[in-house]
This record gives structure tokens, sequence and C-alpha cells, in this order.
DNA sequence: CTGAAAGCGCTTACAG
DNA sequence: CTGAAAGCGCTTACAG
């Protein structure tokens, strides 16, 4: 940096302005600095900035597992979007674990990172305390409508089981399981969904709803649909929390020899790859991940250079994939 | 730190010393720095002690997409690894591009990472250059054999897709297409094993090799069965780079009427979730990316703590899953 | 609008 | 085995 304002005549404190572009200083010099630090390949030290502003230009990224699309989409976009913006996406993975993600949070909170991407709202009180503490922006990703003063961008999780569930007893569909494998605060969320749009339709019944503790996958819902159709051979749709459970499903049901959505209808959630080409083509929720990635960046972006933000809550709103399956 | 040093009556650099376990510091002053540290809730400040020793905890670890599986894979081994080690994983994403990731190398280098783990060998000439000159540790993940001086952990392509190929011969096949999209340098290995093979066979035929420079995707790969069977009834077996293109065959032959693998078998690349759930299950080759990512990051953790490694050259190999389809 | 001083919180040589 | 000095490369108040 010294060789830079030498060689803009200038003092390095000028020219750590000039080049991190604070207003307040004659253009000419501003030029003058910019082309030498060209001239050099100066290329600042993130550490000796982070050092002295006790800020760096790291934003980490709180999600629960990296083997789910889901977030890795959301995760995709956001890079995308802080990558050019000059801020690097640090990762980390909670397991759907609070506690693992109170520990995460402390960790990176030693780095001064300059803003926090946080998936949903589950944190304990002292992830909580951390958070409010430390002045780091943070903004909560793939759910919406917590306390007025936190900044968030996702849908109403219950909202859109509640619209898919809807559908399926337009298709005049009596009998609705619900399949969901790793619980986390979003399923049971969509359960919900499911469960009110039943009970308010007269038809809710809870033997039909099946939960695993394991990892959702298309094998585990191949598997659960084959024991839930032997349970309940009256079943005439399967609603699933995720699409991989209800690919399982679906080549589950090809294997019994059932037609879908004939003899059962099968509706998943989260739009992912492949389920637009299975046969029939499955019918789901599309939950726009890559959108609420890059708005929450976006949000992230305004917050960290102290700009306010008119909209702390941002509904990306859902959308009824109607295809095949039901 | 001064703090901690005050509280366990030791100048600061001795307690920096007992903190870091660095070795030439009595047992009981490392004993009474540590409760004092603990008591004190000490947590070091990274942009400090990067700045000071020039070296970060951060590893920068190069993908070419987080939307492929096998990356995230990596990602996800890596990162259970180095997490518990202390160290921070930063994503950078070449988007398979040379020029990028040497753009995206210049900019973390600035950030004097621990160590780099990058895919591949595809690295431009000025990307070589900033590694060697750095000195900062460097594994390469899913290939093998290059220079002697680089290290790596990975499987050979080649054979991976000539062992692929050689079954669908022994399973009497003899006009065998090679479906292939994203053509990176692995793909192209991988056609590389796929020629060989045939050719040594006498079966070789450069029509039935069929590139998109697209995305790989299930909807590619039914794509791509589709218009390929229509030029050519004859052939009796797809080989698919990849298993989403493979998925994507296995839909559309179901679609199509040809039974698999009776009229025509098809195999693929990688074992990705769901491929054991088709119908029928998917021959395919599994590529063991946990292994490559935990072994790397062991590998890395060795060169940063300045330990020599024995073996610089990692194979993991690779495993035939034969399954239904072929 | 520009600059001189001080300091961010550590660690690396250099002594002893 | 321990410590006093110096400095890593920036930026934040404080003056002018």
């Amino acid at each position: 940096l010294s060789d830079v304002a030498q060689l803009a005549q200038v003092s390095p404190i000028t020219a750590s302005r000039a080049l991190r572009g604070e207003r307040g200083v004659a253009s000419d010099l501003v030029q003058r600095v910019q082309r030498a630090a060209e001239q050099l390949g100066y290329v600042p030290d993130p550490a000796a900035r982070a050092l002295a502003s006790s800020r760096s230009n790291v934003v980490a990224v709180l999600i629960p597992l990296l083997t789910n699309q889901v977030f890795v989409d959301l995760l995709e976009a956001v890079y995308r979007r802080l990558q050019p913006a000059g801020y690097q996406t640090l990762i980390g993975v909670t397991h759907y674990d609070s506690l693992e993600e109170e520990q995460l949070l402390a960790s990176y909170m030693a780095q001064r990172p300059a803003g926090f991407l946080i998936t949903g709202f589950e944190q304990t009180p002292g992830s909580r305390l951390l958070l409010e503490r430390s002045n780091v922006p943070c903004v909560h990703l793939m759910e919406i409508g917590q306390a007025s003063d936190v900044h968030c961008v996702g849908l109403s999780q219950i909202e859109a089981a509640r619209a898919m569930t809807m559908h399926l007893l337009e298709r005049q569909r009596k009998r609705v399981a619900f399949v969901a494998a790793q619980m986390d605060a979003r399923v049971l969320q969509r359960a919900q969904g499911y469960r009110r749009c039943l009970q308010d339709a007269g038809l809710y019944d809870a033997r039909l709803e099946f939960f695993s503790a394991q990892r959702s996958s298309v094998a585990m819902g191949a598997q659960m649909f084959e024991s839930l159709m032997q349970q309940h051979p009256d079943v005439d749709a399967v609603f699933c929390c995720n699409d991989d459970l209800a690919q399982g499903c679906l080549l589950a049901a090809s294997r019994m020899g059932l037609k879908v959505p004939k003899q059962v209808a099968v509706a998943g959630f989260n739009n992912l790859a492949g389920s637009d080409q299975m046969l029939p083509s499955l019918t789901t929720v599309n939950t726009r991940r890559f959108e609420v990635g890059e708005l929450a960046a976006n949000m992230l972006l305004r917050l960290m250079r102290g700009e306010s933000v008119s909209n702390r809550h941002v509904d990306v709103g859902f959308e009824l994939m109607l295809r095949g399956s039901t």
C-alpha cells in the first residue's frame, strides 16, 4: 500500500481511502492512486484489513446438509451473488442440529464475518444472543413470518403444503397419506399444512401420517410407500415432504404394479432435478431456491453496506407444478 | 491474549506459544495458560494471527460446479475432515473454466490460505505458476497420474471407463454407444477408455459417440437416448459418462417401450443417488468421492503441518456396480 | 479534502 | 525454556 501511495504521491491513508472508494477524496487523486495500484499489481491484504477494521469480507452460510439439493441450490445462488461483490463464501454445515449450529456460529463469530446467512429459524437462545450482540447482519433463508426485527427471504411452508393437499382433494382424493423423513422444522410445517387442510375438509386420519427420522432418499420413499400401501390399501394419494421420497414412491408403485395416478396419486415437494422426467412426471411444489438465495444475498449486501432494507420479510411464494402423477 | 498471559502470570509470547501447542514450553506453564484461557473464554483472532504469521486457517476448495452431486460429495467429505481440525472451508466454483479458476486462485492467494484443494489438473500455466511460487500446499482431486511432484487423490477415469465398456462386451454387446454431456477433462478421459476398449475389440464406430456441450441432466440423457436410438436402432448398449444421463436413458427407454437390458443395456458412471432404485436398477461405476475427499484432506493436513507425504499419488480405485440394466 | 499518530491482536526472529 | 522488541499491512479516530 505504501508503495502505491508513494507512486501516486499521496499518503498511505489517502491511498487506502481512494482504493476503498470512500467518499471525500478528490477525484484526480483517486485516479492517480488507482493507476498506481494497477501498475504495481497491488492486492490488499484481507487479514490486515480485517484486523484494522474488525470486519472481514467473509460471509458465513449455515445450511443443514450438503447432501440435500435444496441447500446446495441456495449455496450456489448465494455464492453467485456474493463472489462478484467481493465477498467470500464460507460454508457451515449444522446437520440439523441447533447446538452444532451454535458452536459454528461462535467459532465463525471469532472471525468477525461481514455477514451471516442462516437456513431457518431453529436457533438456540445462545445463538440468538450471539447474533444480537455481535451486530453482524444476518438474513434467514427458506422460511418467513417470525419476529419483525429479523430479516428473512423464504416462503410459507405451511401454505405451500396446504395448497398441494387442496389440489389432491380437488382431484377427488379422500384418503391422502403424508410421508416424511428427516424431520426438520420445515418438514413439520409442511405436515401442519397438510393436516389443517384435511381437518378442514373433515378427512383427516392421523394413521395416514408416516414419519421417519432417517435421511430423506429415493430408497426411503420406496420403502415407506410399500409398507404404507400394505397397511392401508385404501390410500388414494400420497403427499411426500420431499421429491426424493416421491420419486421413490413412483418407482415402488411401478414395481408393485399400482397405476399412478389412477389407483394412487403421488405428489412431492421442492421440484428437484429429475422429477419432471419420472414416469409419470411428478406433481410437486416448486420452492424457488435460487430466488431465495439471490434475494437473501442482495438483502445481506445492503445490510453489510449499512443501508436500510425496506422489506425485511420477503415472501418468494411457491408454485404448484401439476404434472402426470396426480 | 494479554489478559490470559496476565492471569497465568507469563508473558503474552509464552501464552501464545502455549496455546498453539508449540513445543519447548514447560508443561506446567502450558496447563496454567490453558486454564486461564478457558476461564476468560479467550478466542484467538484469526485475522491477527493471519497477519502476523502470514498464514490463515482457511482452505480453499475449487470445484467445477455445485449443481453436480459428485463435487458436493467431495466438498462434504473435505469439510467433515477439515472442520474438526480447525480449518475453515472456502468454496470456489470454476464453472469448468480454467481462466475463471486462475482468477479465483489469484484472489484466494491474496488471502494466504493454508492450503488448496483443486478438482482435476486443468490448470492454466498462470495457475501453476501461482501455486508454485506461493508455496501453499495443494492437493488435486479425482484424477491421478500426472507429474510426480504434484499431490493428488483420485482414480484413473480411463481405466474405470474401460472396465465398464469391457463389462458390456462381456455381456455380448456389439454396438455400444457412448453418451456424454458437460465435456470436461474427466468426461473426455472416460470417452478415451471407452474408445480404446472398443478399438481393441475391433468394434469401434465413431458414429456411436454422442457429445453434448450442455449440462448433464436426466432430461438431457432422455433426449439424447431418443435421438440416438432413432438414428441407430441397432445399438444394443449405451454407456453414459454420468448417472443422471443414464437415468434419463432408462426413463426414455421405458417411454419408448424398449426393454432394458434385453433390447438395449444401459450403464452409467459415478453411482449417484437413486441409481440403485431405478427400474431396472442401474449398472454403474462407483467413484468413491467421500474417500477421495477424506484422503485428500488428510494429505493436505499433513502438508499444512509441514510433514512429508510418503505417497503423493493416491489411487482410490473404482468399483463396478453390476445391476439390472446390463 | 488530506495527513500524522496510534493501534488492531497476534507472531517471528533475536537474545538470554 | 522464557521474554522484550519489532512488525505484519492495513484503518480508525483525531486534527487541520
